[in-house]
DNA sequence: AAGTGTGAATGCGTTCACAGCA
DNA sequence: TGCTGTGAACGCATTCACACTT
């Protein structure tokens, strides 16, 4: 299949949400036109997005709710349970272990694991804290696909090496630093001070 | 100015903060290709990124480690203290509350609300958590130029039109719903159960 | 009449390639 | 010689416009 702009995935995911609050309101079509409005872009934009993976309409009607969710949740991979690991129980990661979200959409944290031996044998949310040194063990025994990465800058790169070699595919890293990872494995970064710095560039540019 | 391009924006931040760690390493200069492979990115790449603000460099040699901080600084608007205020004090707000790397580079949570009265009182690393109601008041008096939203989905909006109406100028949002501002105020938006859905995506489209 | 699906046009960020300067 | 600065070329995502379907 062609490759698909991660933009459009990202809005994929958005028009999901619509979809699912608009079947909670008992409505049973629903136009490009209205799912664009929710999402902050255009018809023509969810229509395009949408025919890279086939046609979900019917002209002249719209789109059927129900089908369009279930055809979305099936290409973003979403009708399945995927497993969680969460590496770091700092602040960062301790919210992120209790985040009520992520169970909601399907992805199931079945491990926290610190180095710090205050933060181990805490339970958050029902997941107690381990060891780091249990991590390589429980990985080949549990089978997470997704790591979560909320330890310092300095240790995330060594942790990313060791969560591949143990056979992690995708990564979400909330750690302040840059990371690589070898090809077949995806990696995403959320950097929350980078985040307010675009910020700061925008409130002393306001004059544009 | 010529409008520039967000990923530019958030690239040049990232070139900031190699430097700072180049500096730090007791380094004077940095060339372009340095500074790229750092970022995962190119030496075009970097050289076009600073051009839009004028010549840093010296040909031949690249780039002084201190005087393009201190101009990436200039440019990003780090040179001064930002107030950041955060509403909501559950698992995220908390967190953000007592994330170190805000203060770091400038940014100083100067209030914590909410609308529970079971947290309001409490203290995060040294701000105590007020009532939300008590907002429009702090925000005329303190001046935040930017907030920080931590709330659940459905109260997003309401609030977004709140801090409007008092005068934020900047938004940083982590509740996982699409909101909208007026013009002339800058919104950024965190949803992290979307970047796992984009991570779900890759996964099962792992052949490409 | 209403709204989808899609080739074509557009706009924009990235990459290229090289002239210019230390 | 080494590396910057930048116009030009390129590639890709978005927008347009309209033929087509119900």
């Amino acid at each position: 299949m062609k490759r698909i702009a991660e933009s459009t995935v990202r809005r994929l995911s958005l028009y999901l949400r619509f979809l699912e609050e608009f079947e909670a309101q008992g409505h049973q079509t629903i136009s490009s036109g209205e799912l664009a409005s929710q999402g902050g872009t255009t018809s023509a934009q969810v229509r395009k997005d949408l025919s890279f993976f086939g046609s979900f309409g019917k002209r002249g009607l719209g789109y059927s709710v129900s089908a369009l969710s279930a055809s979305l949740r099936e290409i973003l991979g979403l009708g399945r349970q995927w497993n969680v690991i969460i590496v770091g129980a700092g602040k960062i990661g301790a919210a992120l272990a209790q985040y009520k979200g992520f169970r909601e959409r399907g992805f199931k944290v079945v491990g926290v694991y610190d180095t710090d031996s205050a933060r181990v044998g805490r339970s958050l949310d029902g997941v107690h804290v381990k060891d780091q040194r249990e991590l390589e063990g429980d990985v080949a025994k549990l089978k997470p696909q997704i790591a979560l990465i909320a330890v310092p800058a300095e240790a995330a790169q060594p942790l990313v090496d060791r969560l591949v070699k143990s056979g992690v595919r995708a990564i979400l890293n909330f750690a302040p630093t840059p990371l690589t990872v070898p090809k077949g494995v995806t990696l995403r970064s959320v950097n929350m001070a980078l985040e307010l710095e675009i910020l700061s560039y925008a409130l002393v540019n306001a004059d544009d």
